[in-house]
RNA sequence: GCGGACGUGGCGAAACCGGUAGACGCAAGGGACUUAAAAUCCCUCGGCCGCAAGGCUGUGCGGGUUCGACCCCCGCCGUCCGCACCA
């Protein structure tokens, strides 16, 4: 006799063990047959995993069991994204090192991700915080840096003068420092960067054939690489204007930046950014100016800062010519909203038709003269008031391009300046700016990749010769003070330059925790790091990454800087391939509703027990037993305490309920929400499907019939069930639709157990028995991949002797699923009035014929003749009276 | 401000290429078994009318195209997300 229950703990442990005694899921290099690469983007080993990390990870085992039983040679890996900030507090906190506490946290969490029973190769596992994942990475970096991919250069950071290390935009909050609170200050460092934007365009145009990338991630880079057309113009500035600056080197032209060239004839004013080089000039014989600039710069960049800044400028007295009149002189200003880091920092403003430049005339009393006029509206009554125009029409008030259309007129004017000449050089030149910038990759931190450099006061930059990498990380470091250990270790950054042999000083910054992602889908590749350490051949062979499965907060950067790597690794001969991830899928998160106790004070949901009463629901603290406020449903976060430890759950449910669960109701691309009564509800069907496939076993019985010539009419039923079903989840599954999948196999779990229970006599007989068990194995592989412990289990019950991880796919008999009968929706005039059971190979006429023939459509008629009858096959009749 | 997505029962959702709206699950209500509970099983479950058969109505709102619209088009309303002084 089976037990009546299905005992979690004791299989899925069981299980699990045999896979890994049996090597299942260890993937060889050699394999012949077609190979397919499913990777979930790999966690930053924080300590613990949380329930985004089981939907993740759980998605990505579905792909790659149900693969790996289609035939496939599945590649599926896991790491750890093991650099960062965190390891360094939590080393100043618990007088621990990084390094200790990361490959801790490390063992901790794999230890839980096996708990789930993922079929990984843990064989291939990495971090990147080994020496042996980052001396590639530095020879990369060298690569990268003899191809011409590196720049060193100042650039402006925000720095923070306490903990004396720079911050990213995230970590700088109102203009203070996240963590130190001190307020930022703006600095120009010499900073390492990677040339991303060499591949500008190359990025932007291979986004088309992304075809399974989600559009919406596509269009977030396409906005982030910002592409626009436009046209670089030189305005010549009136010598007689120049003043104190006569004489300066370089101060005779203006060069700007414009998109709308057309409207040139609008202009009322130029604009130079507060950190123009012509501001810098101007200011130093002028104070007021000085002071200006100064105040512009405090302001800052936060977001909340440009949200409410007013449009600011400062008369600089300085005039230019215009291109097409050299008696018109428009007035140089150095405005707050110019920026210096996008085009040149300059524009000419036409307050009409750009909303920036109405506020700023508006406030200096500069004049409006609109120049686009919609050609719906009369010219001569058309005023720009306190709303600027920015769409198409017809030139106005515009000299030579009076009548002419916003396109042509840029055309126009390109052409007119370009073939202008100034000391032998066009007026004009046509210009693609991208906002994309490059990618500043310095850290003044300890624990991140060292960049392999050696600063020599006789020979400059040294690079680390190829045979002294890695360069590593020295362990003896302190966190007692603020800024960068490596600055202050005693020996470390103290060596002798590779070229000359004198006294040098190694480089002390290290790499942005985003580089280590940026190729670690290719370090995968190589098994268990047993070949050369950049084998190109290898990676060839598995690139790009099939699937791909991750959060969509790396829509941009990750996915950006991935595919920037990806192409230069390219460029150094290590890949073939442009693109990392052929397909990318981006998951919902998994939220929970929140609970506020007394004061306001956060509630786990384990401290509160929810009541329901009809439609109300109430909730109450475990401790006290008072009345705790339920509020929304958010993102599971430690600060709102509405978290659910994995852990608990696999213990108390066992791990494919908790697979289960997430990847059932909820469209994966969709949030989530985690209740109790969920996970309870998915416990039920572990033990729901456990019955029914025991109950199976006693109707096939020990012994298998062979499959008979010719099945009965009910065999023959629960084939076309069973087969249906599975051409089903198989199609779900390719589309990734899991929620939909798991729907299907509850319809086929619902009409099998209605199947067993309509069975009365025994002996069944042999073809039924037949039907049955093979519909059995079909429900078995169809969940499988779900819940691969109870799988195994049941799959054992049904009395195999091997792994159902490891049998190929059955393969559904699409023939089956035609029946011989049809059923027709007959409607009259678009309305249902009843069905129609007919053969399929009945004509159009019997078809017509039988559907009026039905009671029900010849009470809707009332007696009034048909006037057209639109049969589709197969599928409608609709009478039109 | 710019760009995008989404609005379907009490809830999560499904619905192929324009062809039966609400599959499947949760919650709820009723019942069976039980001393009781748990577990399990059965029934009901968009709204309105009706004893029933059945009818009417219904996919955010208002129009349109069509034999037929959750789906396509136009105009609103709402929610969410991304970017944000990008010239």
């Amino acid at each position: 006799m089976r037990p009546e229950r299905y005992n979690v703990r004791e299989s899925e442990a069981k299980w699990r063990k045999a896979w890994a005694d049996a090597q299942i899921f260890k993937t060889s290099n050699e394999d012949p047959r077609p190979k397919y690469y499913v990777l979930e983007m790999f966690p930053y080993p924080s300590g613990r995993i949380h329930m985004g990390h089981v939907r993740n990870y759980a998605m990505g085992d579905v792909v790659a069991r149900y693969r790996r039983a289609r035939g496939f040679n599945v590649l599926h890996p896991m790491g750890w994204d093991a650099f960062g900030l965190p390891a360094e507090n939590a080393a100043m906190q618990n007088n621990t090192s990084p390094a200790e506490w990361t490959y801790a946290n490390i063992a901790a969490m794999r230890a839980q991700l096996q708990s789930m029973g993922l079929s990984l190769d843990w064989s291939r596992e990495i971090a990147t915080c080994d020496p042996s994942y980052y001396r590639h990475q530095q020879k990369l970096f060298l690569d990268f840096l003899a191809a011409g991919l590196v720049a060193r250069k100042k650039s402006k950071v925000n720095w923070d003068p306490v903990d004396q290390t720079v911050l990213a935009n995230e970590q700088v909050i109102d203009g203070r420092g996240w963590r130190s609170g001190a307020a930022v200050e703006s600095r120009e460092l010499t900073q390492w960067f990677l040339k991303i934007t060499d591949y500008s365009d190359d990025l932007l145009a291979s986004l088309d054939h992304l075809e399974r990338w989600p559009e919406k991630v596509r269009l977030m880079q396409k906005n982030w690489i910002g592409r626009s057309e436009g046209l670089s113009v030189r305005f010549v500035i009136d010598p007689a204007t120049l003043g104190a600056l006569k004489g300066e080197p370089g101060l005779s032209e203006l060069d700007i930046y414009t998109t709308r060239p057309d409207t040139l004839f609008g202009a009322k004013f130029m604009a130079i950014a507060p950190d123009h080089p012509l501001a810098a000039a101007a200011a130093k014989h002028d104070p007021a100016l000085h002071a200006f600039i100064e105040e512009t710069r405090k302001l800052g960049t936060s977001v909340a800062a440009i949200e409410t800044a007013e449009k600011k400028g400062y008369d600089t007295g300085l005039k230019v010519l215009h291109p097409f009149d050299p008696d018109w002189r428009l007035p140089v200003y150095v405005a707050n909203f110019v920026l210096m880091e996008y085009g040149s920092g300059a524009i000419f403003g036409c307050p009409a038709h750009d909303q920036r430049d109405l506020d700023f005339v508006r406030a200096y009393g500069l004049g409006v003269t609109p120049v686009v006029c919609p050609s719906e509206l009369d010219p001569a009554s058309f005023t720009i008031d306190t709303q600027a125009y920015d769409g198409n029409g017809v030139m106005i008030n515009s000299r030579f391009l009076d009548g002419m259309t916003v396109d042509a007129a840029k055309q126009e004017v390109s052409r007119r300046l370009e073939e202008i000449t100034i000391d032998g050089r066009p007026q004009a030149r046509r210009q693609i700016n991208y906002k994309l910038r490059d990618w500043g990759i310095s850290r003044q931190r300890y624990w991140g990749c060292p960049i392999p450099v050696i600063h020599c006061p006789t020979d400059g930059v040294v690079p680390v010769p190829a045979k002294d990498l890695p360069v590593k990380l020295p362990e003896d470091v302190s966190f007692d003070q603020p800024g960068n250990p490596l600055d202050r270790h005693p020996t470390w950054k103290h060596v002798a330059c590779p070229k000359c042999g004198r006294a040098a000083t190694r480089e002390t910054d290290t790499m942005d925790t985003f580089v280590d992602s940026s190729w670690y889908f290719v370090r995968f590749t190589d098994p268990h790091n047993a070949s050369a350490p950049d084998d190109p051949a290898m990676a060839n062979h598995w690139l790009a990454v099939d699937q791909y499965i991750g959060g969509i907060e790396h829509a941009i950067l990750h996915l950006l800087y991935s595919r920037f790597f990806t192409r230069a690794m390219r460029k150094c001969g290590y890949l073939g391939v442009d693109e990392p991830f052929a397909g990318l899928f981006t998951q919902g998160m998994v939220v929970h509703e929140t609970y506020r106790g007394d004061e306001g004070r956060w509630l786990a949901p384990s401290e509160v027990r929810v009541e329901t009463e009809g439609e109300a629901r109430r909730a109450y603290a475990l401790e006290g037993d008072t009345l705790v406020e339920i509020g929304p449903t958010e993102k599971m976060s430690k600060s709102k305490r509405n978290t659910v430890d994995p852990d608990e759950i696999i213990s108390t449910y066992g791990a494919d309920t908790a697979r289960w669960f997430m990847l059932s109701d909820s469209p994966p691309e969709r949030d989530v929400i985690w209740t109790e009564a969920g996970v309870q509800g998915a416990f039920k069907q572990t033990q729901r499907l456990w019955r029914l496939i025991c109950e199976i076993e006693r109707i096939v019985g020990p012994e298998r019939p062979p499959a008979p010539a010719q099945y009965g009419a009910e065999a023959q039923r629960i084939r076309r069930i069973a087969h249906n079903a599975l051409a089903k989840i198989e199609d779900e599954i390719d589309r990734l639709r899991f929620n939909v999948c798991i729907a299907t196999i509850y319809e086929l779990a619902n009409e099998l157990g209605a199947a067993v229970g309509a069975i009365s006599e025994a002996p069944v007989a042999d073809d039924l028995r037949a039907a049955f068990a093979e519909a059995g194995d079909i429900l078995v592989h169809c969940f499988a991949p779900m819940m691969p412990h109870l799988a195994e289990e049941c799959w054992e019950v049904l009395g195999h002797k091997t792994f159902v991880a490891e049998s190929p796919w059955p393969v559904a008999d699409r023939s089956l699923i035609v029946s011989a009968d049809v059923t027709y929706v007959v409607q009259v005039n678009g309305k249902k009035r009843g069905e129609l059971m007919i053969e399929r190979e009945a004509d159009k006429e019997r078809v017509e014929r039988a559907a009026l023939a039905l009671d029900a459509v010849a009470r809707a008629m009332d007696n009034r003749p048909a006037r057209r009858v639109i049969i589709v096959p197969h599928r409608i009749v609709n009478v039109v009276v």
